[in-house]
DNA sequence: TTATTAAATGTGGACGTACACAAATTGAAA
DNA sequence: TTTCAATTTGTGTACGTCCACATTTAATAA
């Protein structure tokens, strides 16, 4: 049993081709093809009916090397560690600038720091002088990502947004995770399967202000989502732990007494923020073993937790390719005039010990 | 805090500027760049010099519209089921081809009967008579495929491998799932938390000789590798369960066989094909519930399966990723003069009801 | 009609690379 | 020296699209 299915080996159709077939010139079709008007109606409905009927697309690579313009993006994203999360997101937009590089686009990146909405709103500003062709930001701090979409609205600049969504800013595109799924499924894979009548922990990482970050906020809701749903608290404890990034000595002594308060043995932990290298670290100081941790991000410290077994999953979120799409889509619209979607969920990567190493070599060959 | 990381806006540099840089002529630049000879010593040096200094990368889009050579890939791939597996892989070759078209690339699918080696057999004649610049395969028969890619090698034809790898097989490139790791998580999620004394099913999908496909036999025994490790038959019956493709009524009354000589209530199963959504049918059929089901690929009926909770997971492999992925391997070696990766494998993906759909969506919207 | 303006349409160069072909240089033999 | 071949080096055009600018046509007013 065989079957050919060859495409036909015809000579793509041009601008030339078409303009021949509608017996006008090159540059008639061209400005059909933008929309630049000037073109009689009766001249554009035959030249719009040919590239119709022919499916006419354009040679990305002429269309690329001809255009003239070049573009200016920025980003503004979070900086506070320089080996954590938000460096992977960089990485990813890094490579589609590279990637991209022929079409005379350059990037320039601004940072902020994510646990202080003052310095956010000093990025903006500068951000704004710079009159950007677009913009890609992570709208970590609510309001003030909105006041800023609106600004950059009322300059005709378009941006997308990363990581985190803000369903009433008017982007072209968001790349990031289904948190309240992400949540729930962190709950699904801790309790399967774990002994009742035995406590968990809930940690949350909290900012000075002492609330959690927009996502970390929305996963919690999905795991106590599950918790619901499957009426969990009949058979487990579930003890909080809020953590401060600040003071790492003072996280251990909390974790100690929240420890101490258990009456039943503690079998499970999960943390909303992507530090669980952190918290297993603890852990381990403080001698507890046989705790089925779950946290998130691909970070090299939990990956390496993971691989010694000290954390059971890791749910991952794939930033790289989160950067590097929301890039990818600003040239989509921008250069290519193609359509995007407003609402990219990344998916929810389940990640285990023996899994992790194709996992990352994976991703890191995609963006190669 | 913030930092300005602004890549410089230089303008590329052309072959124009190396050749005015190393005080020649364009043409004598192109001569290096393509180790076309007829070049003195002393300028190949000067030239090669400033290109490495310089970090000379060409401009893809130039060099794409300006590349006379039109090319023939050919692809070879099972087809018996239509609605299948396979058609997925399809799927991602054709639009890989599509994006790629303006390359002056055509591609030709070939089919063969993966249960008939003799069908494969017949197929890589008519493809060699093609005379094809490169030929994507799946080694499913592997000697078979064994000699076929020595055919190819003595054309000088260059090949690619995908869904499964023959280690011996010299080719560009392979892009697959890492069938002894996808078996070995399997088995992890099947039996967390399972109730201990029950019974398992461990069900194969055998061709009309009696062996299972390369691909299964691998994750069986990945699957029976976590089962030795953690010394599961201490607490589970584990329960062979051996399926025909052919005849769906006998395989019915095999399974209620099988489940009527069990001591002990089944708790669990796992199919190694992609086959499970029939499995899950016939387990309906029977009216047997409460089993923690688990199979393999993102099929429809699959996906449905598992959305119904019939299905407890699905492993899923990009199918589509991995055909997008050969062909554009074949045109980075073929055009772009670029190095590849001969073993990639594809991660494991762990598919719950609750984030299916955000998964299949993203794959989609990858290759659009 | 002609002049004037506006709209429609056509023309040609540029983008950076590949490659065919022409020209120049070198070297050796006559 | 000339002649011829071999080798090196330079030149010019094509690829398909974009877009600025030139030209033509149509419409209107004088």
């Amino acid at each position: 049993m065989e079957e050919n299915t060859s495409t036909e080996e015809i000579q793509r159709l041009r601008i030339t081709d078409i303009a021949r077939l509608a017996d006008v010139s090159p540059g008639t079709v061209d400005r059909v093809l933008h929309n630049r008007g000037h073109v009689s109606p009766e001249k554009r409905e035959r030249i719009e009916a040919i590239i119709e009927e022919m499916n006419y697309r354009p040679n990305v690579f002429a269309r690329s090397l001809s255009v003239k313009k070049a573009m200016r993006f920025v980003s503004l994203i979070p900086n506070f560690e320089t080996t954590g999360y938000w460096d992977y997101i960089r990485k990813g937009i890094n490579k589609a600038q590279k990637e991209i590089s022929d079409h005379r686009i350059i990037t320039e990146h601004y940072f902020f720091d994510q646990y202080d909405n003052r310095s956010f709103n000093d990025a903006t500003k500068k951000v704004l002088t710079k009159l950007p062709d677009a913009v890609i930001f992570s709208p970590v701090f609510i309001e003030e990502s909105i006041a800023f979409a609106k600004k950059l609205e009322q300059r005709n600049i378009p941006c997308v947004l990363v990581d985190s969504n803000v369903e009433t800013i008017n982007c072209l595109a968001y790349y990031g995770q289904h948190s309240l799924k992400s949540g729930y499924t962190a709950a699904q894979l801790l309790f399967m399967g774990l002994p009742p009548g035995s406590a968990v922990l809930l940690t949350r990482s909290l900012r000075p202000g002492g609330i959690g970050s927009n996502q970390a906020v929305l996963r919690e809701q999905g795991f106590m989502m599950y918790v619901r749903e499957n009426k969990i608290r009949r058979n487990y404890h579930i003890v909080r732990l809020d953590l401060h990034t600040s003071d790492m000595e003072k996280n251990l002594k909390h974790l100690k007494t929240v420890l101490d308060s258990c009456m039943v043995p503690v079998s499970g932990a999960v943390i909303f923020s992507s530090k669980v290298y952190r918290l297993v670290d603890d852990l381990a100081k403080l001698k507890v073993k046989g705790v089925r941790v779950i946290g998130y991000d691909e970070l090299p410290q939990n990956v390496a937790a993971l691989k010694a077994g000290r954390v059971a999953y890791l749910i991952a979120q794939r930033p790289e390719m989160q950067g590097y799409l929301v890039l990818k889509d600003l040239l989509k619209h921008l250069v290519y005039k193609q359509p995007t979607h407003r609402t990219n969920y990344v998916p929810v990567d389940i990640l285990t010990k023996e899994i992790v190493d194709e996992y990352l070599q994976f991703n890191q060959r995609l963006n190669e």
